[in-house]
DNA sequence: GTCTATAAAGCGATAGAC
DNA sequence: GTCTATCGCTTTATAGAC
């Protein structure tokens, strides 16, 4: 279920806003930045593509909103999960958590997440500019889970944690590129994730 | 230097096709693909959007034209190294050199190979297929690589090499997105994710 | 070969009917 | 609130002068 379809007792403006918003992620998900029109989002909608500016004023609104829900989704799954593990759970349990989750939702449970993952890069510098403070957020959270890991003498001492932690999200992140349902189950590619993140693969 | 610049005793329309190209690169490197007008890259290359079409059929053959560079070029200088090691070199060794190549080819020494890495994810669907057996040979290559070390027993046999080799060409391929030269070194980066990788990052 | 002018097309955005 | 018609800008692409 998409995450903006909570669409219970609303008033009609406010469900059409959040039926676009939703086709808009999917569409986006699907095609990126550059080769999405309103009108795919229309269609994909079940509207026309001057409806739309009922509900947004301008394409870039309707993108912004895409990226925010899309990131702001990610970050409370991954903290809730985490804060949701048995007190006095290892940092490997911990980190291991955030990855299948950030995993799951990017890859199949929410197409807002997905699209923030492809659109990120590929949306005009101002566009960005305008999102980073959300993502350096999201960004933060797990620094200081790496850093929590590294305190209790979990990970090794000699690691530039910046280095790392793009290092992880880049391969997490790098997924929605390449996943396609079916052959591979999530848990089973976040747990080569986690195993080889934290133990290598060497013999 | 940039790699189509060899422009030594060659026709004039020759050098010009080639300063496209390469100006094509840099802002395609620079600004991403739904950012980037025919107007910028003439600008870049010292001339007008008209005149690129003397040199060009369309935008996109120049696309298409500096993916391909960029993919054909990072396997190039990749191969070469790798087959530059001593004789008998493990294969961590040969993995660690594939690694630092990729790397610093696509941070600092070619601005096809930094465009490519960017703009595979963002062009549109029908154009990324052209691309795209490029794309598998340079991946059959580094499939060549991780099954070479997983025979000769210096990497784990329980691991599913096709998620292992995009984890690792993600990780790699999204330092484009994030590195800025100065604060730390690309032989540092590649450094740290040799020996993460390989050994892991656990105490 | 390169420049200037302009055509052609696509798409975001607006206006007004309903 | 939604639809249809259309405006106007942007950008790709072409034509023709030089």
């Amino acid at each position: 279920m998409a995450r903006a379809a909570a669409r219970q007792g609303m008033r009609k403006s406010e469900a059409t806003r959040l039926r676009i918003l939703d086709a808009a992620a999917r569409v986006f998900a699907r095609r990126g930045y550059a080769d999405t029109r309103l009108s795919d989002i229309a269609e994909e909608a079940g509207t026309f593509a001057g409806s739309i500016y009922y509900h947004f004023e301008s394409r870039e609104e309707l993108v912004e909103a895409v990226l925010t829900l899309g990131v702001t989704g990610v970050f409370e799954a991954v903290r809730t999960r985490v804060e949701a593990l048995p007190p006095g759970s290892s940092h490997r349990t911990r980190l291991t958590a955030a990855i299948e989750t950030h995993l799951a939702f990017a890859l199949t449970q929410d197409p807002f997440a997905t699209a923030n993952q492809r659109l990120f890069a590929q949306v005009p510098a101002d566009i960005r500019q305008r999102q980073i403070h959300l993502h350096r957020a999201y960004g933060e959270y797990w620094r200081k889970l790496l850093e929590g890991a590294r305190r209790a003498g979990e990970i090794r001492r000699d690691l530039d944690l910046s280095v790392l932690r793009l290092q992880i999200l880049g391969a997490v992140n790098w997924t929605v590129e390449w996943y396609k349902p079916g052959k591979r189950s999530i848990e089973q590619i976040a747990a080569q994730l986690a195993t080889t993140i934290f133990d290598g693969i060497a013999a």
